[in-house]
DNA sequence: AAAGCACTGTAACAATTGTTACTGTCAGAA
DNA sequence: TTCTGACAGTAACAATTGTTACAGTGCTTT
């Protein structure tokens, strides 16, 4: 694991603080698809990725769900960090978007070691950071555009995530993630497709002119 | 300023902490509706409030506005904080909502403070915390909410953070800080007043069943 | 007093988004 | 093969939101 971890985080963090990382956690293989985390679950681990993606969702009790972003290699949950430091549920969700590798880092190590070493501070407001201006830009994108404007890009950075341009996925869940009904998802994709920028097919669509 | 400082901070910082920012901190008054940060600006120094409340807006390049939430006494920018940690140009602009007294802390101690003092640390990460929270909380409003209600939100926030159930404001800026048109406004606002939660006056309305 | 200006009310209409309903298609299960 | 259920296409309509245009009202300035 510790070779893993070198690759990814050997950039951000010194050795004795690799090693640190190597003896408290857990490395996880996740298959696309899986829920790892619940709204309103109480956290105890913070994961950090290896490889993968993960989706984090905004859902509410009404059943109503919104895709926020995604997390890559080198990110963390800032959504887990928040529980650290108060409340200790989380308010997102998360899924796994594709088969996932992540090491799992018991939370009460986040406070000992950002007193410890600094490489590790900057990090967690690195996340921090990071985390805030992707929820500007999900705000931005709900407030000021448009659903088909929305729907487009939703599918390049689908398309960006999985490193492909055919899309696997149904218009029902595309309509969840964007929080708006199938039916407005079929007629803008349609649209699309009329306008040679996609095309598509039963379970998946290709996106062109990337 | 130092009596301010342990009135607000005093029950978060230690004594030496206080007198640290005591040392380097300037103490401003601010009145009501300036512009303190604008998007795009580069920041040099962080705010800390002991009296009054920030509104905080994202403004887009086309002239786009949205309210994102409101700041008040003990709150700090978590968007200054973002600019110690990479980026150094504000993502958002600040506007005092009421007349504010702040402190203005220069930017290179929030680092400095972060190694030596863990209820500073504690601090910048419950402020991240909370701004995320409201961030969230911002974006539910926008996906899951309509205008009438979003209005409505709008008008109870805005009378809590102004202690006055009297709100002094027009419809165009109403329009604005919500990212919708006049016209919208004021047809809500006039099924509001029949509806009996608010009274409609010229550059004002009052909001009733508090 | 008259003019100018910001603010509000309202109508009429357009565009976007949401909803319901029904149809056909495809893939896997029985 | 037939049945079933998930998926997609489409029409028709409703609701919400946005736009344009114009009129009236109160305040300030000239």
């Amino acid at each position: 694991m510790l070779e893993e971890l070198k690759k990814h985080y050997g950039y951000l963090f010194e050795d004795q603080l690799l090693e640190e990382i190597n003896n408290v956690s857990t490395l996880k293989d996740i298959p696309e698809g899986t829920k790892i985390i619940e709204v309103g679950q109480t956290l105890s681990k913070m994961p950090l990725l290896l490889e993968g993606a993960i989706k984090i969702l905004r859902d509410d009790d009404k059943g109503d769900e919104l895709l926020l972003y995604f997390l890559e290699k080198g990110d963390t949950c800032a959504m887990t960090l928040t529980c650290c430091t108060g409340n200790a549920k989380s308010e997102i969700k998360a899924i796994t978007e594709i088969d996932t590798k992540l090491i799992m880092v018991p939370i009460q190590y986040m406070e000992i070691w950002m007193g410890k070493y600094k490489s590790w501070r900057d990090f967690v407001l690195q996340s921090y950071q990071a985390r805030m201006l992707e929820l500007l830009d999900t705000i931005d994108k709900i407030a000021f555009l448009k659903m088909d404007e929305r729907l487009l890009n939703y599918l390049k950075d689908k398309a960006m995530i999985n490193g492909n341009t055919l899309i696997k996925t149904t218009h029902q869940e595309i309509a969840y993630e964007l929080h708006t009904s199938r039916v407005v998802v079929s007629r803008l994709l349609k649209k699309l497709e009329q306008q040679k920028i996609i095309i598509l097919h039963r379970n998946s669509l290709e996106l062109l002119n990337i």
